[in-house]
DNA sequence: TTAAAATCGCTGGTC
DNA sequence: GCGATTTTAA
């Protein structure tokens, strides 16, 4: 056998080699002349990583024959089964790397799936279809694209350019945005997809009034408009997969003969299109009814995706799917103290309709319980936090040890604003991704315009980016001739700058660019995409507009197109390059040096720290009003499911808080303490009140949960408010909608006791704490902030700086944190 | 075509 | 109450 075949790049095509009998055959046997794993793990030998496993571990990895649901709770080694499973099947030769299919939700999972399965066993991993739901649905509609009425060089289309083709449908159809926002639309039109469901599928009484009852036909002529664009949306990328299969079962019965070994992470996380398409591939090739080799791995409990179309139900009924499934837990937890295990476990079990899992740990220590605090406002939380973790850093504590995961975006900036006074080093992860990035979505415009000239959706982008004087007039009269002769855009305009229906300006202007376009579409024969962009960048203008600019944020641009040449490097050619830029391309987190993590719960799924602040824990925000109100309990148990995955990130030190007050959009509100805290068994958390209080309130704050607040007088408190067995709870909250406006009788009994006047005190001492380093700033000197941008030094205080920003109001910041002009 | 004014929306976010 | 987007006026 040809040795060639196993150094091949991953992207490369299996279906090119083993021309002899069609397919790549399996060996059924031992195949004779593949080399050993990494080439010195000798064939018989038993190979070293079993060892290390637990039984069940040990067990999801040997069972490799049929179908198996491994039920992986939190931190029970999920992935080192995900990854010793394929190194088991590539060892023992039960197929060639190409033969295995390996699904992943984010490429971050599927590339560090491919090292570590790398480092067991070296270059065998090559040529593995290994990768996102969609970037092997793309790999495969590439091959097949005229099959469902595409090119194979489709272009693929981010929300933006949806909602953009989308209005334009709108617009043509007459439906009124204002009602019907294109934004609802799309999302509609998503979850059809999401379920498999092209336009004729879709049944009536699902569309319901939306688009005043014609939401099936605007997604038709969606449908219709993308095919003529030669592009996909996300979801397309596996509905094409479902009808390319449907229609012709051939090819289908290619894969599933192909496709020896399925394996897919996350399966709780997988949406119904995503299931069906799994579901078609998971059979024999020869023996069409017969389960194949297929290995999920999942956790119900974790499941939070709900709201993005994943189906619980998938995991649940797998057995069902694949009769004579074996099921695996892993229930040992290698990664919390038996307190955080416990408390989690004790929330979760709230939940109904769980295939029901029992974590257990052997460390000996029960650890620290987790710390439930309730404070006044969300400023003091953010300070008390701060506070901790300047402690724990002060202790040599690392910080990238440390997160603080909260429900929604905009409550990391209070903690954002914290670690800047503080001078804590942090990181917020999960801002936008490289690829989303406004300048580098219009570089690649400007390359798709390039690469395909019928890209309308791109020309429109930057037609008039930066302003050449091609306004929207000029555009809309470009836009029906297009319409009426039934051509691109481009194509139109340059036959419309030969007429004299435009005005000479206009006319002038438009010419210019499509003149530029050709003069950079020739070069791009001559030229490699590297130099070719740097070319375009150049001549268009589009650099010179950033450096022109004065926004804030124009150097960082400037600073991201420059990486984006640098990563360009990694493809060979344009057409390569389009098509990692919208589906793989990752923001980089090139963190220097160990940080605190702010980031959303959800982005926190699969991560751990030794110390998780969960803040917020309050009513209506966690769980969201939002989640209830619209999925009602299934709504109320996806968001226990998140209070779950939080608690569990934490290897040893867990310190959930809850504010009484909290401003949302704007206007203060009175907060209820989350019914998640209620849930929470007492034996493995700690009430705590914050010091001033606990100093007076006299004992019983340990006992009464909700002492301090109230008063010391220990459950005596009235008002069916926030109590256990009030009969408010379970199920919607008696004060449906959202929170009381301020001065329920918490409100009022704190605001006696005079806590909330304590804060501006404390808030004060920012000022003189920490300053005997000096620096050389002056007051009255000019100075530039990464975040707040330019501004100007009104105090310096050691090495706290007190800086009117000139967009960003007044703030106190570290000196370390500040730069001078250029 | 640009700048100011009004309006919207506001849970999570991969590909 | 903020930021982004969209409408309106100049």
């Amino acid at each position: 056998m040809d040795a060639r075949r196993y150094s091949r790049p991953i992207m490369s095509d299996p279906f090119e080699y083993d021309e002899d009998d069609g397919w790549p055959a399996a060996p059924s046997g031992p195949a004779p002349a593949y080399p050993g794993p990494g080439g010195n793990v000798a064939a018989n030998a038993a190979p070293p990583w079993l060892e290390s496993l637990n039984e069940a571990q040990r067990e999801a990895v040997l069972a490799v024959d049929g179908p198996v649901l491994v039920l992986a709770g939190a931190g029970t080694g999920k992935t080192r089964v995900l990854t010793t499973r394929l190194a088991q099947i590539l060892h023992e030769r039960r197929a060639k790397p190409y033969q295995i299919l390996c699904v992943t939700f984010t490429n971050k999972a599927a590339r560090e799936m491919r090292e570590r399965v790398a480092d067991l066993v070296g270059p065998a991993t090559e040529g593995m279809w290994l990768g996102t739901f969609h970037a092997l649905g793309t790999r495969i509609l590439r091959r097949h694209a005229e099959l469902v009425g595409l090119k194979s060089n489709f272009t693929i289309l981010d929300t933006d350019d949806q909602i953009r083709l989308l209005k334009q449908i709108l617009e043509a159809e007459r439906i009124d945005e204002k009602r019907w926002p294109a934004r609802m639309l799309i999302h509609v039109i998503q979850r059809w997809k999401d379920k498999g469901l092209t336009p004729d599928r879709v049944d009536a009484s699902d569309a319901g009034e939306v688009a005043n009852g014609r939401a099936i036909a605007v997604y038709k002529q969606y449908q219709e408009r993308l095919q003529t664009l030669n592009a996909c949306d996300f979801g397309d990328l596996l509905l094409h997969n479902l009808t390319l299969f449907k229609e012709n079962p051939d090819v289908l019965e290619q894969y599933r003969h192909l496709f020896r070994y399925i394996l897919v992470d996350e399966y709780q996380d997988t949406n119904i299109s995503q299931y069906l398409w799994l579901r078609l591939l998971a059979k024999k090739g020869e023996v069409a009814d017969e389960p194949a080799n297929i290995c999920c791995v999942g956790d119900d409990d974790q499941s939070i995706y709900g709201w993005r179309g994943a189906e619980v139900g998938n995991i649940l009924r797998f057995e069902k799917d694949f009769p004579g499934a074996k099921v695996i837990r892993l229930e040992r937890n290698y990664r919390s103290t038996p307190n955080i295990l416990g408390a989690a476990s004790g929330l979760i079990a709230h939940n109904e309709g769980r295939l029901g899992k029992t974590l257990w740990t052997d460390l000996p220590e029960e650890g620290q319980k987790v710390r439930v605090r309730g404070v006044w406002d969300g400023e003091e939380e953010a300070r008390l936090v701060g506070e901790e973790i300047e402690a724990l850093q002060l202790k040599g504590y690392p910080l990238d040890e440390i997160a603080v995961l909260v429900r929604a975006g905009f409550q990391t900036r209070e903690f954002e604003e914290r670690m800047i006074t503080l001078g804590v080093p942090y990181r917020v992860v999960g801002g936008p991704r490289f690829y989303e990035r406004e300048e580098v979505r219009d570089a690649s415009a400007y390359l798709r315009v390039i690469a395909q000239p019928a890209d309308d959706l791109a020309f429109e982008r930057i037609v008039n980016k930066p302003t050449r004087g091609v306004g929207k007039t000029t555009m809309q009269a470009v836009h029906q001739a297009a319409r009426l002769e039934q051509l691109p855009l481009s194509i139109a305009a340059r036959r419309m700058v030969e007429t004299d229906e435009l005005k000479p300006a206009a006319r002038r202007s438009l010419t210019a660019i499509l003149d530029d376009f050709d003069r950079w579409r020739r070069a791009a024969e001559a030229v490699d995409h590297i130099e070719l962009t740097e070319t375009v960048l150049d001549e268009s203008g589009y650099t010179a507009m950033w450096k022109e600019s004065k926004k804030p944020e124009a150097p960082g641009k400037l600073e991201n197109l420059k990486e984006l040449l640098t990563a360009m490097e990694d493809y060979d050619d344009l057409a390569q390059f389009l098509e990692h830029v919208s589906l793989v391309m990752d923001a980089d987190d090139r963190a220097q040096g160990p940080m605190v993590s702010l980031m959303t719960l959800h982005s926190a799924k699969g991560l751990e720290f030794g110390t998780v602040f969960l803040p917020g824990w309050e009513e209506g925000l966690f769980p969201h009003q939002r989640a209830m109100d619209e999925n009602g309990l299934a709504g109320l148990e996806e968001e226990r499911r998140l209070a779950y995955v939080g608690i569990t990130r934490a290897r040893e030190r867990c310190e959930i808080s809850f504010a009484a007050n909290r401003r949302i959009h704007g206007s203060w509100q009175a907060a209820l303490p989350s019914r998640f805290i209620d849930e929470l068994p007492p034996k493995h958390i700690e009430m705590e009140a914050d010091r001033g209080v606990y100093a007076g309130s006299g004992g019983g704050v340990a006992e009464d949960r909700y002492g301090f607040m109230y008063g010391g007088g220990g459950g005596s408190y009235s008002g069916g408010f926030g109590s256990r067995g009030s009969g408010l709870r379970p199920g919607v909250p008696e004060r449906a909608g959202t929170f009381s406006q301020g001065g329920g009788p918490g409100f009022q009994r704190m605001k006696q006791r005079g806590l909330g006047s304590r804060a501006p005190v404390i808030e004060g001492q920012a000022d003189y704490i920490g300053g005997d380093k000096d620096t050389d700033w002056g007051e009255g000197e000019r100075c530039f902030h990464q975040k707040f941008g330019p501004g100007t030094v009104v105090k310096v205080a050691g090495d706290r700086l007190t800086i009117e920003f000139d967009k960003a109001g007044t703030k106190t910041v570290v000196a370390a944190f500040v730069e001078r002009p250029e």
